[in-house]
DNA sequence: ATGGTCGCAACGCGA
């Protein structure tokens, strides 16, 4: 079974993408993050079309907004509001087998990383505290449970194009990677992803628009994961970031993560 | 050198 992961800044943009991702690489779920649409306009006929007839979406106007596309019958988990609001950044489903997947759309928090001065990075460290209590108290490690997504957050300096450069901005600050380190532990979670690659790699999912030419910088951060309980860790097969769709015409920002569970 | 580019939707905001 392949689960995936990809931030795909608008939704109804990225259609054709979509169609060589899912005809490529095959995913049996996919979530999605920063879709921009109302459920009302969501291409779900488009999807169903490409075989994911079992949707699940939360989408606002113009922001923020998950999916969750499944081949899979599955059950939805009630939406739940975070840093009490309803701002469309996650939604979790059960599939048949027990197996439940979070798919997390954290806040980016702006520019500035002093809670103080700004209220986005106070907002991004609130939600990630609440990520750690919500699934420290909702689930155990002996559960089969993905949470995935994009977190927003390069915790490692190999998960980064410079750590030096980096260090004093949002997405690579310690404060950031402490609160989720805090999240790893609360249930052992295993980041499914990196298994697969040396420690000292450098690895990215995201590359900016801002790059005259992104291939040949490579300034690039890994702010979307797949992170697994210790009890799903026997059934993974393999790890996919699939860099390649980063030069694909109109490309989103960030590219699709995805892994294998061996799952009977 | 301290910029730059996207998407949505309306001419600014968030990333």
């Amino acid at each position: 079974m392949r689960v995936a992961t990809w931030n795909i800044n608008s939704v109804r943009l990225r259609r054709p993408i979509l169609e060589d991702y899912i005809h490529k690489h095959q995913p049996d779920i996919l979530c999605l993050q920063e879709t921009k649409v109302v459920n009302q306009d969501f291409p779900a006929s488009f999807f169903h079309q490409l075989g994911y007839p079992y949707q699940e979406i939360a989408g606002m106007k113009s922001y923020n907004g998950v999916a969750i596309l499944s081949k899979i019958p599955l059950t939805a988990n009630p939406i739940r509001p975070w840093c009490s609001m309803h701002d469309c950044r996650h939604l979790s489903v059960e599939l048949p087998g027990g197996l439940v997947i979070h798919n997390f759309y954290v806040p980016a928090g702006g520019d500035i990383p002093d809670p103080h001065l700004n209220k986005k990075f106070a907002h991004k460290l609130s939600f990630v505290r609440e990520m750690a209590d919500f699934l420290k108290s909702t689930h155990n490690t002996d559960q089969p449970v993905v949470i995935l997504g994009d977190f927003n957050i390069a915790p490692s300096p190999f998960d980064v194009w410079s750590h030096q450069q980096l260090i004093d901005v949002v997405s690579h600050t310690p404060v950031e990677i402490d609160l989720l380190n805090s999240v790893q532990q609360s249930l052992n979670w295993v980041d499914a992803v990196r298994q697969f690659f040396p420690e000292t790699q450098k690895l990215y999912s995201w590359w900016s628009y801002r790059a005259t030419d992104w291939k040949k910088s490579n300034r690039g951060r890994r702010l979307d994961h797949i992170w697994i309980t210790p009890k799903l860790r026997p059934f993974l097969q393999k790890a996919l970031i699939v860099e390649d769709a980063r030069g694909w015409h109109t490309p989103s920002d960030h590219v699709p993560v995805q892994i294998t569970l061996n799952l009977a």
